[in-house]
DNA sequence: GGTTGGCACTCCTGGCGGTAGAGTGCTAAG
DNA sequence: CTTAGCACTCTACCGCCAGGAGTGCCAACC
């Protein structure tokens, strides 16, 4: 009862002052500033009241006995849940976004154009994983015997994203059957999706073998084996973590090794990222919310982007728990639409 | 004249007693330690003189009045250059490189695995340069047309790799043609270096265009421009930098950030690298040496690699100049020749 | 009852002095 | 040339103290 009474408008107001002014210079804040700094004329001594109450909710907390308030990592979540007021992107910055993703030919350009974009503007590190390749599609498929069993495919999708593998064939392929594969393939599958392809092969394989010719057999079961697990290779492009190097909270070296080796390790990173592939709008991880201790200190500010209204990857940034989340927020959400502008196949080959 | 005095037996024997004591326990060496330490009867008085002896040549350095003496990069110099006494590798650490670098089928496996067993082992960070390109042979050319006059050109090399780029040709060639000029382009070239390939497609150009068909003269002007420049995508690939973290001497936050930014940017790592293509034996740079400002308080030990007598690209320990150089040479040493070893064609290709 | 001023208390911070330790340079003797 | 001795210097560390910031609590006030 004693809760639900302190979580008036007035401690709200006091809680948004609070972070708000922690946010902007990193040392404990104590009632004599708020009185004067917030909007709500109140003296220090009531403020010192309201905070007291604050602290008891685990909404912020001091670090010794006679310092000012910091915020907890449920104060923050408040904050950016329901108090924070976000702040428009400068139009210098929006104009810089639209410039720098215009349509361009590389994928792999495009998007670490886009992680520079966030680490550079948000001066912290950015996040791109690399499009899904499920769903882009196929322009093209091509088999070169190795030795032995051994065959080469060569796909290209998308007119310029060309991925390679080696299978293992159940027997020894000439190169013009491999060739005589290919072209069926090609006819077959050409223009749909990775995904689709796959569904359709395995379609056709369950269906009826005995109808199939050999030749056809043995071309759809070799798309079978290209395509299969795909590798997995879900990667991400990450630039400006020396940018982290500069805040207070992680000049702790051993912290800022885990995380370094966090980055490069890059399942446990990828992991979190997938958990933002299905959400709606901007995702937030606030310190040790992400359950990742490597990121402890750290808050992850992700969206998901998409291409023809569908989810291939997700883009983020990452830095201190104490960040300007009203600025960062709407910038990862442009920054989301426009990568997913910039790659959607029919505004990138404008022939 | 004082100076060459200076020089005898007895003061290199204790400037190597000294740099291996402050390699060790990383702290200024006294005249009194020294005096126990070293295999030379002395008495601190008298070792005293000879350090003084050696900082006056600039060979040692106290960083106040009253500490001991730190070698200077020159008394590093000189000490890896003519004082140090190398120590063979451990049988275990042998065995562990062969059995990592056994032949293996993917190039940038063997390389990544190169460059993780380098730091791994040291503790400090691995690099290692992909090699060249030029030399790798050539087995497969393949044209696919994109839109208009682009064209989109794959070669796979050496049974495993596979290179693509994308071309603008002054004319817009035909699935059909473009099938023909990469048959012509195989038949002729395939088995031979990309550059053998290279200069014979250069001097077929000078030689005598009216002598060719048309046909011809198109799939050799696509192959040159298929290979000129090659993208000159000269990369290397790192590993354990986080280890660097550990360093006292690169705990110093600015310092540790420039070094990570060079890291990323890599070009100036390139440059460095490159300088020990043509190197013979194992290449050190110590400290300022490199001439390259963000790894003033680093030490880099390098050595190239070969495959077939034929240098391809270089690979190394970065570390701070406080390294244990004796253990870290013979390794990069061994791991340079092993590394040259399982990419060697003929070996990791047993069918 | 919520709000406020006053007051004692706690804790961090930075400056100061004093001491112990390490190591040097110099000098004079062996 | 080597060595022992000695005075000197500089650092690192500790304890101390005062200043400042901020709190919690209490009593008074509206």
């Amino acid at each position: 009862m004693k809760n639900s009474q302190a979580l008036n408008e007035r401690s709200l107001q006091l809680l948004k002052a609070l972070v708000e002014r922690y946010i902007h210079d990193g040392q404990p804040v104590g009632s004599r500033v708020l009185s004067k700094d917030s909007a709500l004329n109140l003296s220090p001594a009531t403020i010192r009241n309201v905070m007291a109450d604050l602290e008891d909710l685990g909404l912020v907390h001091s670090p010794h006995t006679s310092s000012g308030r910091v915020p907890t990592v449920t104060g923050y979540r408040l904050f950016v849940d329901s108090l924070l007021t976000v702040k428009p992107l400068k139009s210098s910055e929006l104009s810089l976004l639209r410039k720098s993703l215009a349509a361009r030919t590389d994928i792999n350009e495009v998007v670490s154009i886009a992680s520079k974009l966030l680490s550079d503007v948000t001066r912290m590190a950015g996040v791109v994983t690399l499009p899904k390749r499920e769903l882009v599609s196929l322009r093209h498929i091509e088999f070169l015997p190795l030795s032995n069993t051994r065959v080469l495919v060569i796909f290209v999708t998308n007119e310029q994203e060309v991925h390679n593998k080696i299978i293992h064939t159940s027997k020894q392929f000439s190169a013009s059957e491999l060739q005589q594969a290919a072209n069926y393939l090609n006819s077959l599958y050409s223009g749909l999706s990775l995904a689709a392809v796959k569904n359709a092969v395995i379609k056709e394989l369950q269906k009826a073998q005995e109808e199939m010719n050999k030749e056809m057999l043995d071309a759809v079961q070799m798309a079978k084996l290209a395509l299969e697990e795909g590798k997995g290779k879900e990667d991400y492009v990450l630039s400006g973590e020396t940018n982290l190097m500069g805040f207070s909270e992680l000049s702790d070296m051993e912290r800022l090794k885990q995380l370094f080796d966090a980055f490069n390790q890059k399942r446990g990173v990828i992991h979190l990222l997938d958990q933002c592939l299905n959400a709606e709008g901007v995702q937030i991880f606030i310190g040790e919310e992400s359950g990742y201790h490597a990121f402890d200190h750290c808050s992850l500010v992700t969206k998901s982007y998409s291409i023809d209204d569908e989810v291939v990857g997700v883009l983020g940034v990452i830095g201190p728990t104490r960040m300007a989340y009203e600025k960062v927020i709407p910038f990862v959400d442009v920054t989301a639409k426009l990568l997913g502008a910039a790659l959607n196949p029919r505004a990138s080959s404008p022939s």
